[in-house]
DNA sequence: CGACTATACTTGAAGATTAAAGTAATTGTT
DNA sequence: AACAATTACTTTAATCTTCAAGTATAGTCG
């Protein structure tokens, strides 16, 4: 009975008693994935910064709120759209906001929630550099892939990302 | 020949004339793998930080460490196997060390280099958090992943990764 | 209607990263 | 051997992000 006690003992607490270590190929694939989260957009952002003087997350929010309509969208629906806490956004905003490239407006019908708005210059700048963007995106990804990779990839990380953010709505910070 | 110029202008130049533009199903592609970097990485750090106080970024250096001969890497060394910048490895082992985890020695064969070494306090609680950790990537990762999806992703990411930094070495920061 | 909680941000300070210089040792050159 | 260039970091400062509060409006419930 000691003996079913310690085997169960986890297993009723919903933990594991041995961990699930990763095996080799699943190693290398978390290796490769790591390092991908870190190396690519660092090399997206090298070519912004070099070719367009902005991050890629600020060039992300312009192209997120240069595809909604009236070129508009309330702050926390900008923020879902680049991943972004609130916190974060309200201080890039801000930034964008000094540059000319977005305006703030209170919502008309919601007196707490402000919109942000890409002005003219904003699209103007955006335009004129997204050959360059995806130009770059082109040579680092997709030339890359063979045919059928596009649709296999984009299954995969739609799954991951279900359980990434299961409620597709990120938290406040 | 006019006409004949202006299409040739660019071609020559190596620079597209049109924009290679993506296509909806590239686009969503990229939009998910834009989303991953952000937001995997983050669910990551959530549960190292709750229940190792301590970085995605921290643990991956002190994993790098752990796996080295000696638990002893160069800085130089360190910093390409964590993807990181020198810099940033530099400032990063600075607080482990003031943590205790990890010590810093001079280089018996060149007197430029520093080696970083892994402490027992800092094996123990790396091993100690391992566990959480890899239950973590299981749930986040690979418990989301069907039979073969492992090998052909690594395959996809590892082609993508070539092109990201192709001499395989970081610049330095 | 009035308190109470929740929502939608904004702000300020603390912490982390990046960028640019600075230091010191080594290698290559003549 | 002397000098320049390169390598391997470290450090300081500027920038950015996160965290914790703070503010104001909107619903909710008695």
């Amino acid at each position: 009975m000691a003996a079913e006690v310690t085997e169960l003992r986890n297993a009723a607490s919903g933990e594991a008693a041995e961990p699930r270590w990763l095996s080799s190929d699943e190693r290398e694939m978390w290796m490769r994935l790591v390092g991908l989260t870190i190396l690519l957009p660092t090399a997206v952002e090298a070519q912004l910064k070099r070719d367009a003087g902005i991050s890629f997350f600020e060039y992300h929010v312009l192209a997120m709120l240069s595809e909604a309509k009236g070129r508009t969208r309330l702050m926390s629906e900008l923020a879902f759209w680049a991943n972004s806490s609130l916190s974060r956004l309200s201080h890039v905003v801000t930034r964008l906001e000094k540059q000319g490239w977005v305006r703030r407006e209170a919502c008309p019908t919601d007196g707490r929630a402000t919109n942000a708005v890409l002005t003219d210059e904003g699209f103007a700048h955006l335009e004129a550099n997204a050959p360059g963007h995806v130009e770059e995106v082109r040579q680092l990804v997709f030339d890359r892939l063979e045919p059928g990779d596009v649709a296999a990839l984009s299954a995969v990380l739609g799954r991951i990302l279900e359980g990434v953010d299961p409620d597709q709505r990120r938290a406040a910070g």
